[in-house]
DNA sequence: GTGTTTGCAAAGTGTTTGCAATTTA
DNA sequence: TAAATTGCAAACACTTTGCAAACAC
C-alpha cells in the first residue's frame, strides 16, 4: 500500500534498499507500489511505463526489477515456463493462476496451512513453499 | 514402475493412448518409464537417447513429450523459468525442488494435506494444486 | 571527476514451427 | 498408398550481456 506522497515513498524505498534514486528507477518504483499488490512481468512494466511517457528500456526495466527482488521490494513468482511475473506482496503468501488469462491474484498466507511435508532432503533447508492452485474458466 | 519385457511394456503403453508405436516414440517411452519415477527436459531426455545411440532429433522429443503429456502419460512441472520439466508419475504429488542442483524430488500426495485455501475466484474452477518446496545446500 | 547506471544491439536459452522426406498401417 | 510422423533449419519469446554514452553524487 501506498500513501498520498508516491514520488516521496519511491524515494524512501529505493534509500531504504540502498539502490540510487536514478529517474527510472523512481519511476518505476512508483508505478509499482503506488497502487496495492500487483503481479508483473517485465513486458508489461515496460509497456506501461512507454504508455505513461517514461523513457526506460526494456534492459533497464529487467535489471531494475532483479535489484529490486535482491533488495527484498519484490518477489519472483514461477507459474509458467519462459515467462516471470514479479510480485510486490514480500509477505508469505501463495497463489491462485488464472490460466485463461495468464494472471495471478493472491492467496492471504495466514489461512494457509500444509501439513504432513516430509523433511528436506538430507543436506538441504527449505528455502521457500510455493502453493500454485490453477484455475481456469469453469466448464 | 515396469516389468521385465520394456519393449512390450511400452509398446502396450502406447497403444492404450492410440499413439502409433513408432521407433522413436518406443525408444523414448522406454527410456522414460522403465526405471521408475522420473523428472526429465527435453534436453536431457534427447542427450540421454543419443547416448544410448538412438537416433531422435530434439524436435521429436519435444513433440513426444507433449503428446505424452496430452496423453495423460506424463505431467508437466514448472519450477523453474524457461525450462520444462516432465515428470513420469502422473498421480495426486508434490515437489521438493534442490535449487542448487536443478533437480526435482517427488513429495507423496498422500501424506500432504492443505487447508484453508479459498475457493477458486468467481467463474473459475480447480484444475490443479501445486506445492513446490524449494530447498539448497544447507549453510 | 569518479563510479554507477542506462540504452542499444547482439547474443543466449529453451522451445516451437513449416515443410519436404520418411515411415507406418 | 494414404495418412501420420520425423528431422532439419529457421523462427520464436523471453531474458541477459557487453560496452559506450549519460548520469548521480
Amino acid at each position: 500500500m501506498s500513501s498520498e506522497r508516491p514520488f516521496a515513498d519511491a524515494l524512501n524505498r529505493l534509500r531504504g534498499v540502498e539502490l540510487r534514486p536514478t529517474r527510472q528507477r523512481l519511476a518505476l518504483c512508483k508505478m509499482l507500489f503506488e497502487h496495492g499488490d500487483r503481479h508483473l512481468t517485465a513486458e508489461v512494466l515496460h509497456a506501461e511505463a512507454q504508455g505513461a511517457g517514461i523513457k526506460v528500456s526494456l534492459a533497464t526495466v529487467y535489471n531494475t526489477l532483479h535489484q529490486f527482488t535482491d533488495a527484498g521490494l519484490l518477489r519472483e513468482v514461477i507459474v509458467d515456463g519462459g515467462k516471470t511475473y514479479f510480485d510486490t506482496n514480500t509477505a508469505d503468501h501463495h497463489h491462485f493462476y488464472l490460466e485463461d488469462e495468464c494472471r495471478l491474484q493472491d492467496i492471504c498466507g495466514d489461512a494457509v496451512a500444509i501439513s504432513g511435508l516430509p523433511t528436506a532432503p538430507d543436506g538441504t533447508e527449505v528455502a521457500s513453499v510455493d502453493v500454485i492452485v490453477r484455475v481456469r474458466k469453469a466448464q
